[in-house]
This record gives structure tokens, C-alpha cells and sequence, in this order.
RNA sequence: CGGGAGGUAGUUCAGCCCGGUAGAAUACGUGGUUUGGGACCACGGGGUCGCAGGUUCGAAUCCUGUCCUCCCGACCA
């Protein structure tokens, strides 16, 4: 079997797509956008999803299920999020079908089934899930909700990307109430900083935590928070957001509560979520032309281990040392796969599983079993050793979380390197042609600036960093007075 | 939504221009030799050629229509 990736200096994109399909993660479906999550694929989300689903319960959140189906009036409620979303939701209009008159075996939508009101499929849940606040919230006492659910979206999208944009996509979306701005607004932050640890600790993806400009922030919101990260393309990557939604939901929903001092005010409100397209951002930030490169912390499989013999009888030899492993590893609480199919050779699974991404490779042969050693390689830098397999399961602790460490730091090297200070036009111009990356430079706070640099270049203003230094300096594009540097870039 | 490519075996594709018994590689099954970086030999199973019409003695191939997917672009909280 050949699997042939396409280098990333060929085409990225198809690089890209080849690791997503290739590596096993998903694959296209009958459905335009949609696509089929496979089992290795969602193994990798489940552990995403097992470990940002502790980290909302520590910080107080409990999970709650909202319909898929939002009826259009109450989607339209809050005026400017509808509008935001309006021309990529798919809407269901009628409920029942027929078979057809004039075609034997065709089924037609049934014309007298038509819905009163339109559902909207949701593409986001804020509007199910406030007009459902209402009536759970009536004093102080039941303030603040703290409520995340783990759910599919839809959104009409015109042009689609395996993970990285889908029609459909899965994601958690949280959505919480309180009793005073400022709560609200702490609760934004906190989940931005929760999003931030998670994407690179358990990612090994290195984010910068800033604010989106008023045209990209959220529809519905005052202040959107963001993590923005930097693939190897040179092009960011919105890695989550987080949103402090003001009273907008709660005036479009009527939700009021009564304070201490029984005065009726409007709720305050966030919303904020990470999708699958994290998974895109995993794969862009740290594979390479051999295929995946999984962080140790949240791949299917940690370690892979592969047998190596000539027939059965010397398979039965390598088994009992190898149980014996597997248990060792097993009970250190590592994800350990043991690939003992003889329908490929080694050097066949040695590939696969590189295409794969699992970080640490064990080869145990008849030589290691008289010589007591295994080979390990790790995959992030292809490095082979022959170690003692006393105290092995140990080892791999260690080299697993070395692993861990050590993508994230190229990462992060990468990262570092893309962010480039620019004070002027030309330059900002030269840097994102020929480099890429962050560009920092200053901007006049305008939208028009904003809009005009990015008919220019293409680049969009990815954030303005939390705790940015303010200083004096002239727009790179206008050259009115500017306060600050914001971070500019192409993005997906 | 504009432009491009494509739909034939599980997969990747050839065949189509010039109509005449559906092919290759790979995967799969059986047997054997192999096994420390993508093994080999032999035999075998597997396809209403996206769908619907039409032309023809005869259509994967020509004509018309239609559906779907992918890529590039515009759009994208």
C-alpha cells in the first residue's frame, strides 16, 4: 500500500488534506461540507473533549442539552446575532415526506406538511437557550447559571475545509448568566484563560490571548476574547472564543431578576466555545511531510508497540514479555496500543503508525529479548534508541511528557519567529507576501483602516493582545496618530 | 455564488477523442516463502461505469438533462 503525503512545499493544502484523510482522522461524506469523523479521529476529540469538560466542571460549570431546533421567531430576537448568522442557516420548512406520484420508489417533500413556523437548524445556541433562562431566572438567589453544552452546529458554509470549516461541526458552547457586568465579564476571561491553557497544554499549541476588533467580534456581543494561533503556513488560526454578551440576550428575551434591594434589572451574559476545528489547527501547527505529529497528552494512542519475529514460535517468546509490558505501561496510565497483525511487516507499520502521529514507537525483537532492550523512537524527531527494558514503562513516562514539551516548544519557536513589528506600509506589505505570520503594527482604531488594509492585503487584525503596552505611534496604513500595535495576519 | 477538475472494483486511476466481451495497480481471500523501515510467488472473489432520457443492431464511450463531490476564489461569528 502506498500513502503518499503530499509534501508541504508541493501544496500545502493538499498536505493538509492527506494527513486528515490519510492519517485516519475523517473522511468525505455523501453530504456537501459534512464530514464523517472516524473512529481515530474522534478518539483524538474525545480526549479533547474528556479534558476541557473537567476544566469547565473545576471552574463550577455542569453540562445541560438544548434542542437542535430553534424556532425562526425566537432566533430573530436578538436582531444583530440574527443577522449575523441568517445567510449560512439551514432551515427546516416542512416535516414530512411522500412518495412520488409520477416515480416509483421517489420520495417528495410532502406540500401540505408545511411547518406554521420555520426551524432554524442551530449555528450557534444563544436564542434556544435564553429564551429557556427566562424562565429559570427570577431573583439574584438563582443567578449565576453556569451551563455548557457538548453539541453539533450547523452552518451554511460556501466553502468548506475538513475541521477547519464543516457545515456541520461538533463543539461545546457555554453559556452562562449573571447578576452584574462585572461578574460576567470575569466569567469571559476566566474561559479565555481556561481555552488558553488547555490549547497549550494539552495541545502543545502556543496562543495569543487578545480582544477581536468590533467588525470580527462576535454578533451579539461587546467584547469578543479570542486565542489566535499560528499554523506553519504562516496563516492564524481562531483557535476559541469567548464572548461578554452584555444584557443584549437578556433585553431580546425579557430576562429580568429581582437584586437585593428587589430592583428588576436585565441579566448579563457570555457565550463562549471551542469546535472540532481544533483538531485542523493540531494537525496544521505540528505534522510534518511523514504525516501527524500527535501531542502525547491527548493521542488515541500514546505508544504503539510492534513485534518483531519469524513465525509463531518466536511470536510466542516476544508475547510473555510483552503482556508484561503493556500491564506496566497500562498501570502508568498510558494509551498503549499493541499492533501484533500479521498481515504487515514492520517497516509497513513502522510508516502507518508515523502517518498517524502516535509520539512513541516500541520495537522488540529476538535480539532485544537476549540483549534486554527494546528499540524506542519517538516520532516528533525520529530519534531511535536501543534502551534497557528495565524500568521501560518509567521511561516512557518521561519521554512522553519530554515529547510533550519539546513539539510545544517548536511551536512556539515557530510562533515567535512569525511575529513581526513593522512601522511601515511597505513593510507591513513585504512581510505578509514574503513571511507571513503575526505582523504587529500600529493601527488608528478605525474600521475604515481596518477594512482598507484588508482589501489590500488580505490581512485582518487577529487581536489586540491582552495587557498590550500602550504607546504612541502613527497607523501603518493612515498614519493618524494610533495608540497601541495591534496583531495583523491572514487567517482560516 | 463565479471559475476549474471529477464521479468506472474497497481505494487510486486507465479506457472515452475514434461506439463492439469492462481493465491495471493496490487492497481483500486461500496456500506457501517471509518479517529490525512500506516483502514476494501462485490461485481466487469483487464493478447495474453517479442518475435519467435519447441516438444506434450495439453506449463507460456520442447527444441532452440532472444530481453529487473536491479544488481555487468571493464569503466566513
Amino acid at each position: 500500500m502506498s500513502k503518499e503525503i503530499t509534501s508541504r512545499s508541493t501544496d500545502y493544502s493538499q498536505w493538509y488534506n492527506d494527513l486528515v484523510i490519510k492519517g485516519g482522522l475523517a473522511d468525505y461524506s455523501a453530504v456537501r461540507g459534512c464530514m464523517v469523523i472516524k473512529p481515530y479521529g474522534f478518539a483524538l476529540w474525545e480526549n479533547m473533549r474528556d479534558a476541557l469538560d473537567k476544566m469547565f466542571k473545576d471552574t463550577g460549570h455542569v453540562n445541560a442539552y438544548f434542542p437542535l431546533f430553534v424556532p425562526k421567531s425566537l432566533f430573530e430576537a436578538e436582531e444583530k446575532n440574527a443577522e449575523g448568522f441568517a445567510k449560512e442557516c439551514a432551515v427546516v420548512t416542512h416535516y414530512r415526506l411522500k412518495t412520488d406520484p409520477n416515480k416509483k420508489g421517489a420520495l417528495i417533500v410532502d406540500p401540505e406538511a408545511k411547518l406554521e413556523e420555520e426551524l432554524v437548524v442551530r449555528p450557534t445556541s444563544e436564542a434556544i437557550i435564553w429564551n429557556t433562562y427566562k424562565n429559570w431566572i427570577q431573583s439574584y438567589r438563582d443567578l449565576p447559571i453556569l451551563i455548557n453544552q457538548w453539541a453539533n452546529v450547523v452552518r451554511w458554509e460556501m466553502r468548506t475545509r475538513l475541521f477547519l470549516r464543516t457545515a456541520e461541526f461538533l463543539w461545546q458552547e457555554g453559556h452562562t448568566a449573571h447578576a452584574t457586568r462585572e461578574e460576567a465579564i470575569a466569567e469571559a476571561e476566566t474561559m479565555l484563560g481556561v481555552y488558553a491553557d488547555f490549547v497549550e497544554n494539552w495541545m502543545a499549541l502556543p496562543v495569543i490571548k487578545g480582544l477581536k476588533s468590533e467588525s470580527e467580534r462576535f454578533a451579539g456581543a461587546e467584547i469578543t476574547y479570542c486565542i489566535e494561533a499560528m499554523m506553519q503556513d504562516g496563516k492564524a488560526l481562531q483557535a476559541g472564543t469567548s464572548h461578554f454578551l452584555g444584557q443584549n440576550f437578556a433585553k431580546a428575551f425579557d430576562v429580568k431578576f429581582s437584586d437585593k434591594d428587589n430592583k428588576l434589572d436585565y441579566v448579563w451574559a457570555t457565550s463562549w466555545g471551542v469546535s472540532t476545528r481544533l483538531i485542523g489547527a493540531l494537525v496544521m501547527a505540528h505534522s510534518d511531510d511523514e504525516g501527524l505529529i500527535l501531542p502525547p497528552r491527548i493521542a488515541p494512542w500514546q505508544v504503539v508497540i510492534i513485534p518483531i519475529y519469524r513465525g509463531e514460535e518466536q511470536k510466542a517468546q516476544l508475547d510473555g514479555k510483552i503482556k508484561e509490558l503493556i500491564q506496566q505501561l497500562k498501570s502508568a496510565g498510558v494509551r498503549v496500543k499493541y499492533d501484533d497483525n500479521d498481515n504487515a511487516r514492520p517497516g509497513w507499520k513502522f510508516a502507518e503508525y508515523e502517518m498517524k502521529g502516535v509520539p512513541v514507537r516500541v520495537a522488540i525483537g529476538l535480539r532485544d529479548l537476549e540483549n534486554n532492550t527494546v528499540e524506542l523512537a519517538r516520532r516528533d524527531t525520529r530519534e531511535k534508541f536501543t534502551v534497557p527494558i528495565d524500568g521501560l514503562a518509567n521511561r516512557i513516562v518521561n519521554l512522553l511528557d519530554e515529547v510533550q514539551q519539546s513539539i510545544f516548544n517548536k511551536a512556539k519557536a515557530f510562533r515567535d519567529s512569525h511575529i513581526t513589528r513593522v512601522d511601515s506600509w511597505d513593510e507591513f506589505v513585504k512581510v505578509l507576501e514574503e513571511k507571513g505570520g503575526f505582523v504587529s503594527a500600529f493601527w488608528d482604531g478605525t474600521e475604515e483602516a481596518e477594512a482598507a488594509i484588508k482589501e489590500k492585503t488580505k490581512a485582518t487584525i487577529r487581536c489586540i493582545p491582552l495587557n498590550n503596552p500602550k504607546e504612541e505611534g502613527k497607523c501603518v496604513l493612515t498614519g493618524k496618530p494610533a495608540t497601541q500595535r495591534v496583531l495583523f495576519a491572514q487567517a482560516y
